[in-house]
DNA sequence: CCTGAAAACGAACGTTCGTGCTAATATTTC
DNA sequence: GAAATATTAGCACGAACGTTCGTTTTCAGG
């Protein structure tokens, strides 16, 4: 009945699979730099050199390419921050650190989407619903939640004084991650020009 | 030269003044909570039972009018925030905790436009570039040398230990307002939803 | 009342947006 | 190789975007 696949039956789908993640891969790095309002079918096609229809389909509708791109950065940012600092190192101070390192280096590069992705998306889609709005919170609110617990986890080891409220600490330490983003952007000022200068990212400092 | 009055001798200029005004004031709210993005003629134009082109003659362009809705904002940011606290307060810790006051007490209250407005703004706006970029990175470093000078007047008269960095204090604290705008939004869910569901604001509840 | 400028209007422009079709290719499976 | 399926291109749509134009309304000053 469906027009999608339904019979399939032992085969390895497709490789069309890459060309999805080659327009994800695109579609993070524009949504990193310029936010996600500034994705749109028609800008990615043409500089993916497709049509526009030919990339609709792989996604159906605009909100689900957005989805998948927003997925797509979760697992860069769950692969590059909350796995490694939560696996590699025990709950306490020493992974407090380690997640709060491992976000600043994300800033810091700023070549691949990660942290500024989650930042600039939230600004802009938190006052509004949906299903974009709803998954980015609780992207947040997991990352929070790591947060927490491993200030929680150095509180249980004596690592830190014991009436240090968890919550409160983990929402001040976000607080100056972001402002730490808050003042890269502010600084940005010359890079900004730069990059204006020759659209596209050059790579040529850093 | 100008197209704008010149020669107009004594004559009261205008009433079509007092519209221009009402736009503002319509955009500075649409922007306040949905970022400027979500600025359009003919939204705007909808909504105030214009038409596009009336409302449009009134500014010549999409840049200046968003410039004069940035500056309409900045306009209730300096005088709800900035001045009262410069002007009332002598530099000192007193100072430094009014402006952070005030500044809360606009993004709690969050029915007009001012401290949301800009954090908003910047988020959007800050890796282009353009006129609108530029002063509102331009508000937002006046913003950070208030508090800066605020905390170094304190420091002066040994309110505070001599040995804080001003610079760095004003953008730690600034860090901690932006923060509580984050928690802010992220509770906000359950009022996103009621929003949602009756477009528009109904003030029903605060 | 008449006049002339200011202000608002209605229609259209060219472009881009997201989204559907249908037909032509690649690619995979038998 | 042939049949089946997955992937792309081409074209068109309705809507919204910012902008321009020529015309009409409004209204203060003589």
């Amino acid at each position: 009945m469906d027009k999608k696949g339904g019979k399939g039956p032992a085969s390895g789908p497709a490789k069309g699979k890459k060309t999805q993640e080659e327009i994800i891969g695109r579609a993070m790095r524009i949504a990193a730099v310029e936010g996600l309002g500034a994705l749109s079918i028609g800008r990615l096609a043409k500089e993916l050199r497709m049509s526009k229809s030919g990339l609709f389909v792989h996604f159906g509708s605009k909100e689900k390419l957005e989805l998948a791109v927003v997925e797509g950065a979760y697992d860069i940012f769950s692969g590059r921050i909350l796995l490694p600092a939560q696996e590699e190192i025990p709950s306490g101070i020493e992974q407090v650190w380690a997640l709060c390192d491992l976000w600043l280096k994300f800033v810091e590069n700023r070549l691949l989407p990660g942290a500024y992705f989650f930042t600039g998306a939230f600004w802009e889609r938190a006052p509004q619903d949906g299903a974009i709005a709803r998954r980015i919170r609780q992207i947040i609110e997991e990352w929070l939640t790591a947060l927490r617990r491993a200030v929680d986890g150095a509180r249980g080891r004596g690592e830190i004084r014991r009436e240090v409220d968890a919550e409160r600490t983990a929402l001040e330490l976000n607080s100056l991650l972001i402002g730490a983003q808050w003042s890269y952007l502010l600084a940005d000022e010359d890079h900004s020009k730069a990059r204006s200068g020759n659209r596209g990212y050059t790579g040529h400092s850093i």
